[in-house]
This record gives structure tokens, sequence and C-alpha cells, in this order.
DNA sequence: CAACCTGTTCGCCA
DNA sequence: ATGGCGAACAGGTT
């Protein structure tokens, strides 16, 4: 599920907890998305830490807390956030409870491919102030997104728009959308793309990320009917242009999807 | 029952 | 060094 818009959604339902103080805790310190976490001290810090604000910046998650406390989340392919009444019991998936006055801040991660970092400092932790500007901000130009492309030469344009590194929040669904509204072939390298290819995949990452922040983000709205989304997941799904046949294959090690009509593969 | 999955990371190999 | 490929992670859905 969870791809830059999607993530956003996800956020703003802990928005009910803000300024509110964690009264206690509840986790799976064993599960998986723990990997790495400090739960002892993730625990004994948010007792009694006010939620600040949030933020997003890609597929990561911020969370930041009174005190110096910084909580981030990824949502992997299968995590939640949402809000709950204070007398919720946990169930099985629900991997991080944050109990307020009159709530439960809860995380679930059926599927545990999710992560849950902690660290206490005065600054972000370098994970965090790594990631590069949003796909939706002025900094990420024409000419950044030319760079990152570059980045990759080699690889399958899809691989480079799949690299967090490069375009951070670009999932598998948004990839494909970006490829097809440009009427590029997913796997042409990213070394021969035309400078007129690469202008196409700049306009159409902004416009496709702030459009599904518009909608997906928002309220779980739908994206425009045209877009290829609502399509490429079906096994017959036809191009919303003119109705050819989309084709399906793995590429960049993901399930693509793509029109063999407005995305000719590239020559060579 | 088998296949498949909107994500990330790792080892192997060309 | 680059990048394709498959596996692993773990559980739900088709």
């Amino acid at each position: 599920m969870p791809e830059l818009a999607e993530v956003e959604y996800h956020r703003k339902h802990w928005d009910q907890g803000l300024g509110r103080k964690v009264l206690g805790v509840e986790l799976h310190a064993t599960k998986r998305i723990f990997r790495g976490a400090d739960t002892d001290a993730l625990v004994g810090e948010l007792t009694g830490a006010k939620l600040l604000r949030s933020e997003a910046r890609g597929k990561q998650l911020m969370f930041v807390f009174s005190g110096g406390s910084w909580l981030g989340i990824h949502l992997g392919m299968t995590g939640k956030m949402h809000a709950e009444p204070s007398d919720f019991t946990p169930g099985k998936h629900d991997h991080l409870v944050l109990r307020q006055k009159d709530i439960a801040l809860v995380f679930s991660d059926s599927r545990l491919f999710g992560r849950v970092r902690y660290d206490q400092a005065k600054q972000p932790p370098k994970w965090w102030s790594d990631i590069g500007p949003a796909l939706v901000s002025p900094e990420f130009t024409a000419k950044v997104c030319r760079e990152r492309l570059e980045r990759r030469p080699r690889a399958p344009v899809k691989a480079a728009l799949l690299d967090q590194k490069l375009f951070p929040g670009v999932g598998n669904w948004m990839a494909d959308e970006i490829l097809w509204q440009a009427r590029i072939h997913p796997a042409t390298p990213s070394a021969a793309l035309s400078a007129a290819q690469q202008k196409s995949i700049w306009q159409k990452t902004r416009e496709i990320c702030r459009t599904a922040l518009r909608t997906i983000g928002r309220d779980w709205g739908d994206p425009p009917d045209d877009w290829l989304i609502h399509v490429r997941w079906r096994k017959k799904g036809d191009c919303p242009r003119h109705g050819t046949p989309l084709k399906h294959a793995t590429i960049a090690g993901r399930t693509t999807a793509w029109c063999p009509r407005c995305q000719p593969r590239a020559k060579g």
C-alpha cells in the first residue's frame, strides 16, 4: 500500500494525539519491525513525553516528542497508523500502542516489513536528515531530476525511479504511472533517455506526486479517472488512452505494467 | 493449494 | 563497479 501519498495519509491519523502526553507505551519488542531499535529506551523515554509534530519524507515518517525523542516509522508493505478509543485492546498485529488521555495511537503491520526507529538527541537522526528534497519541492528541479536519472545510467529507468535515494516516495505503482504518462518504456536504460524524455519524467513525477497528495494523501480520494493506476493490476487491463491491452513483466525486480503502443520499447 | 503482493536488503553472479 | 536475479522477511488475499 504505502507510497508517498499513502504514507502522508497515514501520518495524519496520529494528529489527534498532537500536544498530548504519552501516558504509557505497549509494544511487541521481539517483532522484526523493531530490529535495531532500543525498545527499552523507547518505552522509558516516550512515557511522559508530549507529541509535538510529525512529518513524512518519501516513505518515511517521523514523530517528534518533547525531550528530544524521535520516533521514525516505515510502513513497509502493510503498515498502518490509526487512532483508537482509550478502551482499545491491541490485536495480534498492533505492535506499537501509545496511550494518551482518551485515545490510543496505534501502529499495525501484519506482514512486518515495516520498521520502527527510535532516537534520543537534540538533532534529528542522520537517516532522516539525509533524505533528499521532496519531489514536490522547488529544489527538485529539472536539473536535479536529470542528475538523479544519470546516477543509474545503465539501469532500467524504472529501477532509478524506485531508488529511494534518488526519488524518495516513489513506489511500484507511481513508477509505472510516471513512465506511462511520460510514454517511456520502463526497461529503457536511463542513459538512453533523450533530453525531452528526461524533462517529461521530471514534469510527470511532480504532477503525479502533487495530484496523489491532493487525492489519496488528503482523504484516500480517487486519483484522476484516466490514470493507469485504476487498471494496472487487472490481468486484463487496457490502456486508458486507447484500450490497447497492457503488457506485464518483471522489470527491476518488480511487477511492471505498461502500454506497448504508448511506451514502445527503446531500440537497441 | 499455489501464486502473488504498492518494500527493503542481502548474497551471488556476469 | 554495476546491476540483474532470486531469496528472505511473514502473513493475507486471490
